[in-house]
DNA sequence: CGGGTCTTTGATTAGGTTCAATAAGAGTGG
DNA sequence: CCACTCTTATTGAACCTAATCAAAGACCCG
């Protein structure tokens, strides 16, 4: 959004998390300053513990600016994260200090997990809007699961889903093609808005090319020719970082033959039952991406 | 090992847990039938619970022989189960019947967390040895959790770890070069033998090249080529499944420019200190894949 | 308005896939 | 025990997707 973007001098260890709800009040009035469990769970999307409307128990918010880092690598870890509004990015820095992007939490998301097992983070959330996020300390949350067993598996099946969903990236880098990839994920971001109460066929990108590129495994090059690609075949439109999406059904069957790899003498049998739910042949030579599924 | 793979008619559900340790006598007299909690820490690798020492708490072996599938997709999901011995792959199979493989389990691998949130396996396992593993029923281990804390904390931290896991390999698959891909599959083979008391310096692959390139987001002819190519040049030695590591340290610090994306310009700042520990540019031209970091 | 960031587009290159053919094992059965 | 088959591995040659290099345009914010 704006150019500020990971420039902050790098809040020492407690810093970034002293935004308390106190400060920036202009900023926080559009903000609740804690919620209880009953919108925790709504917010993450699993089946509320309903004996738990009780109102002693509450949830801090603390507010982040565009660029803000809410934590770094090797940062120790303490605290949960649940984006109430917003969006973010996390990131892994190599030894190059190259980014690779492995996620753009958002509404309902949960980030800081990966620093349970090591006790500090091990990757980097930044903000790439302004951000309402609420803490969600790691030791008083599993005192609290010891008390209300429904949160405790809330917990579990939180952190399942998350893996699934990286399982499913694995899978998307290691066998798609470019366009399918994109293609793919202008669908999941369609999905999330419509999730969120925004419109499912127009919104803007809160990333750049670039962070895409890296999310995807691509060039921040190969993302914009893409676009502009799916923009000439009308499966939706671009302008900048504004989205239409026009043909969400074509993107999300868009696929090549994957690279290769996969195909087993096992998935011999199975494709052949997939292909004849598939029917129709692979893709012509031309620039004509989507596959007849 | 075999040629059996997958050949298995695929176990109805529930027949695939029924293999108890009570049929298959010949097999059987090699493994334990019952591991206690503190074995089961063990074998994770995290701090045990010295509290539990508690023999009243025991978890059921179970043995699988190669090519047998442990669960399906879309199986229920009820059990986590724990390598005790024996190699496995977990696979995704997508609309076209292909795999793409996502971790090889070995001794001390937890897998089937997959499996939580959706209360169904979302992955197939198959046993790519003989193997004995631990039944973890997860109602009994959740309920266990609540009276020991440590192992709540226990099951929060390996889940966290194999979220790591998954971050390194997206990690892996956006950024690194086909070379530097199957150097540091080398590599983390060669520490997980070493760390299971086997040679780390000659070992025997339990997968195939096509299994490996799946894992690798390559095909199997570009695994065999790499594979080749580093016995040319000396930092290993290969003949089919049997690998001879030479030189570790080339292996580890092997990697090309990533293919792009990545460099921010908040990069180049951390770049420049990175490159001074990094000292020496990169690779010439001539097939010299060794970065000197 | 000016500098910086982000995006688009073109031309070229190259890493890795694809297709194809051969070889090497491993298991089976006569 | 050897022939036969099936799976797995190796290697070559051609092709192609996506990366790289380069340059210009759009947008944003001070």
């Amino acid at each position: 959004m704006t150019s500020i973007q990971i420039s902050e001098p790098r809040p020492g260890t407690t810093n970034a998390i002293q935004h308390t709800a106190s400060s920036e009040a202009g900023w926080q009035r559009q903000g609740k300053l804690w919620s209880n469990l009953k919108e925790l769970c709504d917010l993450l999307r699993i089946p509320a513990a309903p004996s738990v409307n009780d109102e002693e128990f509450l949830f801090q918010h603390v507010q982040f600016k565009t660029g803000q880092r809410i934590h770094t690598i090797g940062q120790p870890f303490d605290t949960l994260f649940i984006v109430h509004s917003g969006f973010l990015k996390t990131v892994l820095i190599d030894e190059y200090g190259n980014e690779q992007v492995l996620s753009f939490p958002m509404k309902g998301d949960l980030f800081g997990v990966d620093g349970i097992h090591t006790k500090r983070y091990s990757s980097e959330a930044v903000a790439l809007s302004n951000c309402d996020l609420i803490l969600l300390p790691f030791k008083k949350f599993t005192a609290l699961g010891r008390s209300y067993i429904e949160l405790e598996h809330a917990m579990y099946s939180v952190m399942s889903r998350e893996l699934v969903r990286e399982q499913a990236m694995v899978s998307m880098l290691g066998a798609l093609s470019a366009e399918a990839r994109v293609a793919r994920f202008l669908v999941s971001l369609s999905e999330r808005f419509a999730e969120m109460g925004y419109s499912s066929k127009l919104f803007n990108l809160r990333m750049t090319r670039h962070e895409i590129g890296s999310y995807l495994g691509l060039t921040l090059e190969t993302v914009s020719r893409t676009l502009s690609a799916f923009n000439e075949i009308g499966l939706i439109t671009v302008d900048q970082r504004s989205i239409g999406i026009k043909d969400i059904d074509s993107l999300r069957t868009l696929r090549r033959l994957p690279p290769s790899s996969s195909r087993s003498k096992a998935a011999g049998k199975r494709a052949r039952e997939a292909a004849a739910r598939a029917a129709g042949t692979e893709i012509s030579k031309e620039w004509n991406p989507i596959a007849a599924v």
